[in-house]
DNA sequence: TTATTACATGTTATGTTATATCATCTTCTT
DNA sequence: AAGAAGATGATATAACATAACATGTAATAA
């Protein structure tokens, strides 16, 4: 069975490696259950975003899957992200023009992702409370919603600690 | 006296000479109080950021700022707009890679973007109920918050109705 | 099986967005 | 008037992203 996960696991001192597997083995559920193919090219970028708890940029994980004997063109990079963000098993960080991978596949969620702007760990926090405040704000004006992109800034509480030592 | 700016005007019918008019009256009063310096350049772009409600690339930016005799380079656009969004006077509206007058210069608010993906409008609503949400969620897990960008993707009111024609 | 179709991968080429750096000029301060 | 700080402009380049086409692979139907 799958690792139990933590809203904002990422900013928590855990066993990634069990963190990762975890996800790893929900992406490959979910995938099979939607009839998706999770090509090597795919597998193999959903493993590099999985290596650390940041938003990496296309260039980084081109690099990196042309080091395991995939492309070498950006075409490579961004098709496999898209297909990963598309359905659901990573999202795109606007702010860090970067990607994450999704720590909750599957589940329907509304993320936040927190951004710490001293380490750069990305953590993402299904929040039940900001979605119903969007929701809310959104029929005020009359705006029907598609979806929304919350993305916040901030100290981690790990830098917080740091920083006061 | 500046005119009254409802939340999301954008997405009402409004007199659209009032409504920037008022907003380029407070912004000049913001920068008066703050003692910076809304320079020609810094004007004229944040003129055009409020001849509609949308959100403006910078090279767009850029080629109205030369033809209205001001550089020609990418930089030219770039510090202005760095300059507005700086000092509160606009917003980077990272989705479209684009930016947005702010329409409630002075006023501390947590802004939260209401894209309209037919016809690109963008809308500012101030928002109490997403910030204090995202405050709690933040409390939730330590993460102390310097500043949080909420873009909403859907449909505005003026599209619906013209859609259900 | 093989023909057909849909999808996936790879490449070339190019488009779009953004910044570093240096020179010049203006404004403010002393 | 001199010096410091800030603003503008140009050159150059970096970083991010996609269009278009050729080739290959998998699933499906004849």
């Amino acid at each position: 069975m799958a690792a139990p996960l933590n809203p904002a696991t990422a900013f928590v001192k855990h066993n990634h490696q069990t963190c990762s597997g975890g996800v790893m083995e929900m992406a490959d559920q979910r995938v099979r259950d939607a009839g998706l193919r999770l090509t090597p090219v795919r597998r193999r970028t959903l493993e590099i975003l999985l290596e650390e708890h940041r938003a990496i940029g296309a260039y980084e994980v081109l690099e990196r899957l042309s080091k395991s004997g995939f492309g070498k063109q950006p075409p490579v990079a961004y098709r496999a992200l898209e297909f990963l963000v598309e359905n659901g098993l990573a999202h795109r960080i606007r702010r860090l023009n970067a990607f994450a991978a999704c720590m909750q596949p599957g589940q329907t969620h509304a993320p936040v992702f927190f951004i710490c702007s001293d380490c750069d760990v990305v953590a993402e926090a299904p929040d039940q409370g900001v979605g119903n405040a969007l929701g809310v704000a959104g029929n005020r004006i009359g705006f029907e919603i598609e979806r929304a992109n919350v993305e916040v800034l901030g100290i981690c509480p790990a830098c917080q600690a740091g920083a006061a030592e």
